[in-house]
DNA sequence: GCGACAG
DNA sequence: ATCTTGTCGC
């Protein structure tokens, strides 16, 4: 996969910021028409004292079950990499932290997926660019965040059966959804990165959720990535 | 000025 | 994100 928005960042907090006003503007949010068949998930653990970040992207097939309303998984293949981590973690700006660790394993991947699922914020973020939006907008592909707490937005705490969810706001307008997606567990923060309505995002990560909190492609690369972290670390 | 703050 | 055992609740 190569990007389709390229740019040279200068490593300085204003310049990430000008960049992130600057790609919000591509951001489309238009329906996601298609049932995807191939999914990227992306996510990155880090060291003790984040010296080191450990990225995987797992590359699922997925079947839809018309029956349970849900995806099951055909094939997973991994792609990982490790390298020093480039920039502190600062509310806001986790994509310049994450990004130099994913591109290089994502050039590796020939096929360009139909949806990629990042474990953080789509839109919902101070400059509706989040992770999942950067990552979406640069690959132009179809994205969808999936953060396990909030970074913006305010919202009710949606019933506590599965399924159940309340709009995330501000300024009282709709920017993803809090969605149980386990009973009594605690919600995930779903907004569409890039290519995808707000029911989409929501409506896909609940499709791809079965006995765990997280949607499974997800849940499975964060189980890689912290193998990784362990096996590397072990040496 | 104060609190909030994805991973 | 990471450090960490058992334990309380749906």
């Amino acid at each position: 996969m190569i990007p389709v928005v390229q740019h040279q960042w200068k490593g300085n907090l204003a310049q990430a910021r000008e960049i992130q006003v600057f790609l919000a503007q591509k951001v489309i949010l238009k329906p996601f028409k298609i049932k995807p068949e191939t999914v990227l998930a992306v996510d990155v653990s880090y060291s003790r004292f984040e010296k080191c970040g450990y990225g995987v992207a797992g590359l699922f097939k997925v079947a839809f079950d018309n029956r349970r309303h849900k995806f099951h998984i055909v094939s997973e293949q991994y792609y990982t990499n490790s390298d020093t981590v480039p920039f502190p973690y600062i509310p806001g700006y986790l994509s310049f932290r994450e990004i130099p660790i994913l591109l290089p394993i994502l050039s590796q991947i020939s096929e360009r997926p139909d949806l990629l699922l990042v474990d953080g914020a789509g839109i919902a973020h101070p400059r509706h660019l989040g992770l999942a939006a950067h990552l979406g907008v640069i690959f132009d592909l179809p994205a969808i965040g999936c953060a396990k707490s909030r970074l913006i937005g305010d919202f009710l705490m949606p019933g506590l059966e599965s399924g159940a969810y309340e709009y995330l706001r501000t300024n009282g307008k709709r920017i993803g959804v809090v969605l149980r997606t386990k009973p009594a567990c605690r919600p995930l923060f779903i907004s569409p990165g890039h290519r995808c309505t707000i029911t989409d995002a929501w409506r896909l990560i609940f499709t791809f959720c079965d006995q765990y909190r997280l949607p499974e492609p997800l849940r499975r690369v964060d189980l890689m990535s912290k193998r990784m972290r362990k096996q590397i670390e072990k040496k």
